[in-house]
RNA sequence: GUGGAUGUAGCUCAGUUGGCAGAGCACCUGGUUGUGGCCCAGGGGGUCGUGGGUUCAAGCCCCAUCAUUCACCCCA
């Protein structure tokens, strides 16, 4: 019979792995809160139609990429290939906007799907810490975001980042970019431009800055830069937010063909990337999107949003040690397993972290697993100390040892020790 | 969707011109009548991804297939 396996491009997250993403998860709590964010946790799976309006028809992302079934009504779902259209969904059905704050900033965190050829740090499902604040078109908040993000990241521990930054201007101003930017690219032969870039030049010109091909990568070099078509607006909201990041001490670098994959950004957008977890260097990404709350039916509302890779987090942080437990319990005669059970559950309603035997063994072999555990106490329950009353506590760190009454051992192992 | 690489013990991997299936780590036991880590000795574990083919003989050569992985593409 064959063995089940899991599906292609799905991973199993084991113990140590998990470690890693709840110390990432716990972080990005931490800090978020600071920045007066809020959880908020929404469906895996909405209707197809939610994801086409808001990331775009023409993206990769939706012609592609997406998880799309029929439910047994015949309904077309989706399983969530990014976290925002959800979000937002939910901010405009719940009426979130009522509270009357400025902003509401929301979080959250979980898997997403995509249905891509899995590689180092791409997975068709994977996890990402997703943070969407809405309510504001002040600069400020920018900054504000791309700040928190920054120091989510430095709080974890990881500074070989690079921050990058662009303006995509707005619907007033990006048209004429655009015009620009296909005039440049209408005269350019096939031999220059990539196939895809050939498509990408009428469909969506944008895009051909962002392509890696060397050829275009050269031709791009020369193409007109948005910065030089923003308008007055959207200059003055650029100029902010780079000041302010300037002021804060944020470094970051300027990159004119940043543009990010899905269709609703506007104005600032940003992406945080390494060199060294592989091929796909984008750790996080996000960007303002005023205009997109109302394309899904909610009120006027600008916003702005980023999204962290937990699995590209995770390449970068590496192993996390399981941490040490108080005891372990090691049972020497049979008649101790019922005694040691419930001593370790005293032990355990008293704050205390550990686990006890549930066989009988050599010392030997108990020391080994107990020294496995990194238990800071091993506590034997053998014959002798059955017959007389008492428990056998062995420090192991400083091998010292002591036999003291059964009922006595509250007094030596409180949880203020530890 | 396209291209390359790799599938041998729980893990990481050796395996020569085709000739009895190996190492390190991990695990278990012992070295101490009831004492861990270090050290030493011993032990358990493998349909060599799967199915065909060539051969006296295949882990090794040929074909197919599945899986994994890296990259393109795209993106977190």
């Amino acid at each position: 019979m064959a063995q089940l396996r899991r599906i292609k491009g799905f991973a199993d997250l084991l113990p140590d792995d998990c470690r890693v993403y709840a110390h990432m998860e716990q972080t990005a709590r931490e800090v978020f809160t600071r920045y007066g964010c809020q959880e908020i946790r929404v469906p895996i799976l909405e209707k197809t139609e939610l994801f086409a309006r808001s990331i775009g028809d023409e993206t990769d992302i939706v012609q592609k990429e997406m998880y799309t079934f029929a439910d047994r009504k015949g309904k077309s779902l989706t399983l969530r290939p990014e976290a925002t259209a959800g979000v937002l969904r939910a901010f405009i059905e719940e009426n979130l906007d009522a509270q009357g704050d400025d902003a509401v900033k929301l979080y959250t965190c979980g898997p997403m799907f995509r249905y891509e050829r899995p590689q180092k740090g791409r997975m068709r499902q994977f996890h990402q810490i997703n943070v969407e604040a809405v309510g504001q078109a002040a600069p400020q908040l920018d900054a504000e975001m791309i700040l928190m993000l920054t120091m989510f990241l430095r709080q974890l521990g990881l500074t070989a980042l690079t921050l990058e930054i662009n303006s995509l201007g707005c619907p007033g101003c990006r048209p004429a970019y655009q015009d620009a930017l296909q005039d440049f690219f209408k005269g350019m032969h096939k031999e220059r431009l990539c196939e895809d870039c050939l498509r990408r030049k009428l469909t969506n010109p944008l895009r051909v800055l962002d392509c890696k091909a060397p050829g275009c990568r050269e031709l791009v070099a020369g193409a007109p830069v948005i910065s030089d078509f923003l308008c007055p607006e959207c200059r003055a909201h650029n100029d902010t937010v780079l000041s302010l990041l300037d002021r804060a001490g944020q470094d970051y670098m300027l990159n004119a063909r940043l543009v990010r994959g899905l269709d609703y950004y506007v104005r600032t957008t940003f992406e945080v990337s390494s060199r060294d977890i592989g091929a796909q260097t984008a750790v996080a990404g996000g960007g303002r999107y005023d205009g997109l709350v109302k394309s899904l039916g909610g009120p006027d509302l600008p916003g702005i949003g980023f999204a962290c890779g937990m699995e590209r987090l995770a390449l970068l942080l590496g192993a996390k040690q399981a941490k040490p437990v108080d005891f372990y319990l090691a049972v020497l005669d049979p008649r101790g397993l019922d005694p040691a059970l419930l001593l370790a559950q005293t032990l355990r309603r008293n704050g205390l972290c550990g686990e006890t035997a549930l066989e009988v063994k050599s010392v030997k072999s108990h020391l080994r697993r107990a020294n496995k555990l990194k238990a800071r106490y091993c506590l034997l329950l053998g014959e002798r100390e059955i017959e007389t009353g008492n428990v056998e506590i062995k420090n192991m760190l400083d091998t010292t040892q002591q036999t003291i009454p059964f009922e006595n051992i509250l007094a030596v192992l409180t949880p203020e020790e530890f």
